[in-house]
DNA sequence: GCCGTTTTCGGCCCGACTGTTTTCAGTCG
């Protein structure tokens, strides 16, 4: 899909095989080793086709691939097509994968409603529960169709995803709301959420108290829930007003570390996590960490991975891609921190009078920014002397500012320029000249092949005057493919000459995605994070950038805007050759 | 399917909840 279409093209390949072994009750070990890969190549920052020219060897290497998937990939490379995959689908009816997408509806009961009923769609499946057709079937009662009926309507909200900064907020006042709680002791948000993934399935709560049941009660009350799904004792499930699916769980204070560890998941990084612990004759739950029946660890998370002899890990590296590894040799990144974040490289004075450039310099300086680059993206650009005129109108009027406020932050005067389809600029040089930091961005034929969409940004790069590559994919996450380009050889060429490839934290945006944030940063890429912000209260997406950051592995050095203002200065100096 | 300073065969994370089960299977997190 970004940078690797075809670690995409064969993890979803690899996905609807383990669906089809599920489907038809192979080993439930195979079919976890096809869904572990194929989560792994869709987070593999690294094109497949590249890997694979070192042969099966060199793929052999990768976790979770071994000599068989390793022969599937090459198959798949050189033939576009995986034998297996199309024998498979041979032998499982179109529409019985849908059919397990119902909350509820898991392999076999899709198969049995196949083998019984013959039920290959949703719309067969419907009226086989109004017209009861399924009571005669093993395990079915009436209880069970009234949950399916249910489920049927849910099947869309379930399989959702949304965007992290629509509900990251949202997020945080249920769980202040579980924290005021009198039973409740601490509460916290796990899950994908704390992991910084750009979208979230639902959101998933901790809360630690010694009265599971009367928090659960409390919580499936809260006036935003719309209904509930299941309510144990140590749980509940429930969707709100809004669609969104929250778990909650319930656990003793005392297991607070280990809940938050096996809560935070992600699976993959739990799973292997467990796997070491076996192997030293451990056990982990979320209830501690366990030497027969004697718990040795589970107050913090610290000491989850303490008796494993591991450091804490970041939540936003759990992904098993590595980070395990890393942190039994000693070599797990110093992530970037937000309080490194020295300023905000873009944000967009499109403000009425409400949100002024000043209003922004105040929000800006309360979040403890030294700088803040704004970038005009409008009237810049206009042809000839107007355009110029323009410029030095901004350019005057942010040098005001700042000697009104004491360049408390400083405020970077700056544009988002556009590319045009041939790579030259919607700006003209002069105008550019004028600016202090320059950004470009794809936003318009956004459908130009791989090969012209690449030669047009690199040009764009070449320009001397520009410093940052912003938004590179232009996807719009759920709205706009991520453009095609050879990011291998834009990120070589922005390492190579020095300019700084953007983390827009925007959060429909978040661009570059985290496994290309990473990617670039392995090839020597500085990143440049920022909120995008076109209103006051949107300066908190750089957060999200900052999360995507640390799901690249990024320490502070790799990012531009942990330097203070006066590096910062001097670096933009230097990429102009000053 | 993957994996291996105990293994190249025989393991593979672990538990909660539901419904229908008379002792547990299926699904989910
Ligand atoms: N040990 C273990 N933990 C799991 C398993 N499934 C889920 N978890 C844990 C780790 C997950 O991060 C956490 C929440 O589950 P979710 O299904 O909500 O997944 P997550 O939030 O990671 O992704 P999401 O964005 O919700 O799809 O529960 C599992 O099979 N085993
Ligand atoms: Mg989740
Ligand atoms: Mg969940």
């Amino acid at each position: 899909m970004y940078l690797a279409m075809k670690n995409a093209e064969i993890a979803r390949i690899f996905a609807e095989i383990a669906d089809m072994l599920d489907f038809l009750g192979d080993s439930p070990f195979r079919v976890r080793a096809y869904r572990a890969a194929a989560r792994y190549l869709t987070g593999l920052d690294e094109p497949i086709e590249r890997i694979a020219q070192g042969g099966e060897k060199a793929l052999d290497e990768l976790p979770y691939i071994g000599h068989d998937l390793a022969q599937k990939i090459l198959e798949y490379l050189s033939t576009g097509r995986v034998r297996k995959h199309e024998e498979l689908k041979k032998k499982v009816p179109a529409g019985v994968l849908q059919i397990m997408r119902v909350p509820g509806v898991g392999p076999k009961t899709a198969k049995l409603l196949y083998d019984e009923l013959g039920i290959t769609t949703l719309a067969e499946l419907r009226a086989a529960l109004n017209d009861g057709r399924v009571l005669g079937l093993p395990g079915f009662g009436e209880k069970k169709v009234e949950r399916l009926r249910h489920s049927l309507r849910l099947v869309e909200a379930a399989a959702k995803r949304h965007p992290l900064g629509e509900v990251l907020w949202q997020a945080r006042e249920l769980v202040a709301r579980l924290e005021s709680l009198p039973q409740v002791e601490h509460a916290a948000l796990c899950g994908s959420a704390r992991r910084y993934k750009e979208t979230v399935g639902d959101l998933d709560l901790l809360a630690a108290s010694r009265r599971a049941r009367a928090v659960a009660d409390a919580f499936v009350r809260f006036p935003e829930v719309d209904e509930v799904l299941l309510a144990g004792a140590g749980r509940a499930t429930v969707f709100l007003k809004t669609g969104l699916q929250v778990d909650l769980k319930v656990i003793e204070p005392d297991s607070w570390g280990s809940g938050l560890q096996y809560f935070t998941g992600s699976k993959d990084h739990s799973i292997h996590l467990r796997g070491l612990a076996m192997d030293r004759g451990l056990k982990i739950n979320e209830y501690g960490v366990w030497k027969g029946a004697e718990r040795i660890a589970g107050a913090s998370e610290a000491e989850v991975y303490g008796a494993l002899g591991l450091p804490w890990i970041p939540p936003p590296l759990r992904e098993d891609r590595g980070e395990i590894e890393a942190a039994q040799e000693g070599r797990l990144p110093q992530l970037v921190s937000l309080r490194q974040v020295r300023g905000d490289l873009k944000v967009f004075p499109k403000w009425g009078d409400k949100d002024s450039l000043a209003d922004l310099a105040k929000a800006a300086a309360s979040r403890g920014y030294g700088y803040l680059a704004v970038a005009d993206r409008s009237s810049l650009c206009a042809a000839g002397e107007a355009g110029l005129q323009e410029a030095k109108k901004l350019v005057a009027e942010i040098r005001r500012l700042n000697e009104s406020n004491d360049g408390k932050p400083y405020l970077l005067s700056g544009a988002e320029v556009g590319i045009l389809p041939d790579g030259r600029l919607e700006c003209p040089d002069e105008i550019l000249a004028q600016l202090e930091v320059v950004l470009v961005s794809v936003r318009s034929h956004y459908d130009l092949d791989r090969q012209a969409q690449t030669r047009r940004i690199l040009r764009a790069l070449e320009n001397p005057y520009v410093h940052v590559l912003a938004r590179p994919t232009a996807r719009k996450i759920d709205e706009r493919a991520p453009i095609e380009a050879d990011w291998e050889r834009i990120f070589e060429f922005a390492a190579r000459s020095g300019k700084a490839v953007e983390i827009d934290g925007f959060y429909s945006h978040i661009d570059l995605p985290d496994t290309l944030a990473r990617r670039a940063a392995e090839l020597g890429v500085t990143l440049s994070l920022s909120s995008g912000a076109k209103a006051l209260d949107q300066l908190r997406f750089m957060e999200l950038a900052l999360g995507t950051a640390q799901r690249a592995w990024l320490s502070a050095k790799q990012v531009l805007n942990s330097r203070d203002l006066r590096q910062l200065r001097s670096w933009l100096a230097r990429v102009r050759g000053q």
